[in-house]
DNA sequence: GTGGTCTAGACCACG
DNA sequence: GTGGTCTAGACCACA
């Protein structure tokens, strides 16, 4: 799996890295079970520093999506581990202000849902 | 309108105040042409510093949600003048990250864009 | 002659009505020896505070404009009055950073030329 | 490239260090890379406050002509992510009262365009 | 060490 | 009294 980073974005490196981590593991590019390659060599590929990485690898641990093993390194979890139904309780308040200037801007409740439905189908697969 | 503020959240308060405002427009709480509080009323009123409110009003000025009027202060601007429908272009970017962390803890499209709706539905009126 | 004041500039009011007096005598919609409105006159006129006329009228004094006469009031002063060649001088200052800014936009020398024609001939008849 | 500040002049410092950078990469004195000294940095060069470089610094990077790059720092834009054509739009409003005052004051439409061709030569190298 | 954020207090231009 | 500008000093996130 290829990891972009866009040094001008304004989004941390390493958030950067732990979103697209998800991505890949929600499109199913990255697969229960798989180990990630090691913070040394993931800085290395990527050019850049290895406390990024390493603080990334941390919160996806945090997050329930790896798991640190002795041995096998950085481990995709099982996507029953990540389950996590409260989560939707916090979806509302991270997508009020996104959906409130969409509104402002004049997209529609339909452009909006078609969308999310959009990037959803690239996940379902 | 009342603005409250999270001191311990990550975002930061003229972000706060940014967002706020913005749902406050969208819900028709702030109607067009009405005045917003002067920069160092609100900054009182919310026991933050005046250049804080300054930063958050610039940023509203700046994505076309109010202008400054010489005679009254900041005014809420026409719909109209937010309409800015190439902004559909950024809301996947805004959003994959969301759904694909909110796709791996086991939330269902059906229920994601349902609650797009509840928030859309808010805003309609 | 019509001023039109725009509250929502951030060019201060007083310097738009400098500027659009400037702008008549220029255009000749205001004539060598006419009578400007009274201040109290202008300001109602207008809709603003007589204040603010006072110190556009107290520049365009001071710039070679107009003269303050006991009877007529303000009236505006003969052409070779106004004659100041080392004007000349400040222009490159002034205008530097527009074209500055231009250029870096893409608008080229062309462009901008004409642009400077077309203001000019809207004075020259 | 050396930034000179008038602290008389009553144009805003900040201003001030924004058109003289914008004048310095119409000049090609700073190249499309180039990193601009930090913030803290120009303002102890320069003896003025950081955060009113940080001000300058923002205006330009809203403007297109600077992006914030995570190692590099402030780096000046390639032109092509300048270039904003709508821009010669806002021409005309802006020189016209400079044109009018210069016209009231005998300067001819050639010495005006002269002028103009001077400082645009300054930039076409 | 970089930019980003926040606070505090001061002065000014404007109306 | 309004927003705009400037200064000063502090802490934090990031790399």
């Amino acid at each position: 799996m290829i990891i972009k980073i866009d040094l001008q974005s304004e989004t941390p490196i390493y958030t950067q890295v732990v979103n697209q981590i998800i991505e890949g593991i929600a499109s199913k590019t990255l697969v229960e079970g798989e180990s990630l390659p090691s913070v040394r060599q993931l800085a290395e590929d990527i050019g850049i520093n290895m406390h990024t990485v390493n603080k990334a690898y941390s919160i996806l641990r945090r997050d329930g999506f790896v798991t640190i093993h002795r041995r096998k390194g950085v481990v995709v979890n099982e996507f029953s581990n990540m389950y996590n139904s409260s989560f939707i309780k916090e979806i509302p308040e991270i997508i009020k202000p996104v959906i409130a200037e969409a509104f402002c801007k004049g997209i529609t409740e339909k452009e909006f849902l078609n969308e999310c439905s959009k990037i959803y189908s690239t996940f379902k697969t």
